[in-house]
DNA sequence: CATATGCGGAACGAATTAGTTCCGAAACTT
DNA sequence: AAGTTTCGGAACTAATTCGTTCCGCATATG
C-alpha cells in the first residue's frame, strides 16, 4: 500500500483482507450452488444401484442431475472420488436408525423397525452395495465406506435392541448377540442380490420368527443331545 | 451318384458321407485341443475373482491361459458368453457337497463339512460371485448361473443335514430348516466381501454354535415371555 | 505332398468413456 | 459497468478394450 492510501481505506478492510484474516475466502463471481452437490450425488447413487460402478458413466450421471460435466469435475476430481463421497454421505441420512423402537418385547421392537419407507431405503442401499461389489475387492477405502454407510448402522441398531433385551433378562445373557445381529442384514443382502426375491415385510417377519428369535431363545443349558447312530 | 460308381465306393463311405449321416463332422486339419477350454475358463474365474467382470480384459485372460485371443473367440463368441460358461461349469466340480458327512450329531456333521480345501474353494467361489455382483443386476441369466453354481449347492447340502436331524428328532420338527440353511452361506458372503475378514474354521464354528444350532434348538413351546415395561 | 484347420502371438479397427475445454448466459463483487 | 466465477451443454482428446485379422508353425486328412 502506498503513502497516498486514505485512512478510510485502512480502517475499513476490503474483502480480500477479510479473506486473508479469517481463512474464509470471499471470492469474486457467481457463488457455487451447493444444492447441485446433492443432486449430483443422488444421481450417482441411483445410477450406481441400477448399473453398478463400471456401467456408470459420468455423462449419464451429469445428464440425470441436469448438470454439465464441468460442474461435476469442479467438485470432485474423478469418478472414484465422487462415488466415494456419494457413498459416505449416505451414512448421514439415517434418521430411522437413530430413534429405536421400545415396545416392551424384543419381537415388538424388531417388527417395529420394519416400515415401508425403511424397506425401500434399505433395498436401495443394498443395491448400491451390489453395484460397488466388484470395486470393493480392489478399493479398500470404498469397501469400508460402503460397510460404514449401509451395513454397520443397521447391525448396530439391531445389536442395541438385542443387548437391551439381554440386559432385561428377556433373552439369556449367553446369547451371541454380536453374531445374531448380523443375521438380518446379511440375509437381506443374500435375498436382494442373489436370490432376487422381494425384500418385504413378510420376508423380514419370517426371518425374525424363524431364525433370529429362536437363536436368542433360552435353551437346554449345556444339555448335549444324545448322538443318534449314523443313518448309514 | 452316377451309374459308374463302383460297389466299393458305395459300401465304404468316405468321411464326408459319415459326417452327413451322423451329424458328427469329420473335419480336415488339426483338431481342436479341448484341454485349452478348461485352461481358459479357469483363467477367467481367477481374473474374475481378482478384478471383477468389468475389470477383466480378454487380453489378460488369454495371456494368463497362455492362449491367443483367436483361440478364445473360436470357442465363445463374446466375453459374456465365456464368463457365463465359466460360471456354469463351476457347478460341476463340487464333489465335496455330494458325499455328506454322517457323524451321528448335527453339530458333528456341520463341523465335518469344514475342511481346509472346501474353505479355500468356497472363498474363491464367493469372490467370483462378488466379481459378478454388479453384472447380476442387469443379467438375469448370469445371476441364476451364479446362484446355481455357488450358493444353491451349499444351501442344499446344509438343508439335507438339518432335515435329517429333524427327521431323527434331534431338532424339533417346527424348526425353520429352509431359512436356517441359508444362514451360513449368506453370512459367509457378508464376511468375505463386506467385512473382509478371514473365512476360516473359527468363523464357521462360532457361527454354528452361536447362531445355527441355537436357532434349531428346542425352546419354550408357545411360551410367550412376559413383556417388560418399555425402558423409557 | 497338397490342403485345411488349430495353435500362440501380435497388430489392427471401431466403439466407448474419463476428463478437459470452450461457449453463452447468469450471478456475484468492486 | 467491468471483471470474475458458476451454470448447463456440447465438442474434443487420449486411453482403453472388445473383437477381428493376419502371421508362422503344428497337426490333421486325403
Amino acid at each position: 500500500m502506498t503513502q497516498d492510501d486514505s485512512i478510510g481505506e485502512f480502517e475499513i478492510p476490503n474483502d480480500r483482507a477479510i479473506e486473508a484474516e479469517r481463512g474464509q475466502p470471499v471470492r469474486l463471481g457467481r457463488k457455487r450452488d451447493h444444492t447441485r452437490d446433492a443432486a449430483i450425488l443422488d444421481a450417482s447413487l441411483d445410477v450406481l444401484a441400477e448399473v453398478g460402478y463400471d456401467g456408470m458413466t459420468m455423462d449419464v450421471v451429469a445428464a440425470r442431475a441436469k448438470a454439465g460435466k464441468g460442474t461435476v469435475y469442479r467438485r470432485w476430481s474423478s469418478k472414484a472420488e465422487m462415488v466415494l463421497d456419494a457413498v459416505a454421505r449416505m451414512e448421514d441420512n439415517e434418521a430411522d436408525l437413530e430413534r429405536l423402537p421400545d415396545t416392551g418385547t424384543l419381537r415388538g421392537d424388531l417388527v417395529a423397525m420394519i416400515r415401508p419407507s425403511s424397506l425401500v431405503e434399505s433395498e436401495r442401499r443394498l443395491k448400491v452395495m451390489a453395484g460397488l461389489a466388484s470395486m470393493m475387492s480392489r478399493h479398500q477405502e470404498l469397501a469400508e465406506a460402503g460397510n460404514a454407510a449401509v451395513v454397520e448402522p443397521w447391525v448396530g441398531a439391531l445389536r442395541v435392541l438385542m443387548q437391551r433385551a439381554a440386559d432385561c433378562g428377556e433373552i439369556p445373557a449367553s446369547a451371541d448377540v454380536e453374531a445374531v445381529s448380523q443375521v438380518i442384514p446379511s440375509m437381506a443382502a443374500y435375498r436382494v442380490f442373489i436370490q432376487r426375491k422381494p425384500f418385504d415385510r413378510d420376508f423380514l417377519v419370517s426371518l425374525i420368527d424363524g431364525v433370529v428369535l429362536p437363536a436368542l431363545r433360552p435353551g437346554p443349558v449345556a444339555a448335549e443331545p444324545a448322538p443318534r447312530s449314523p443313518t448309514s
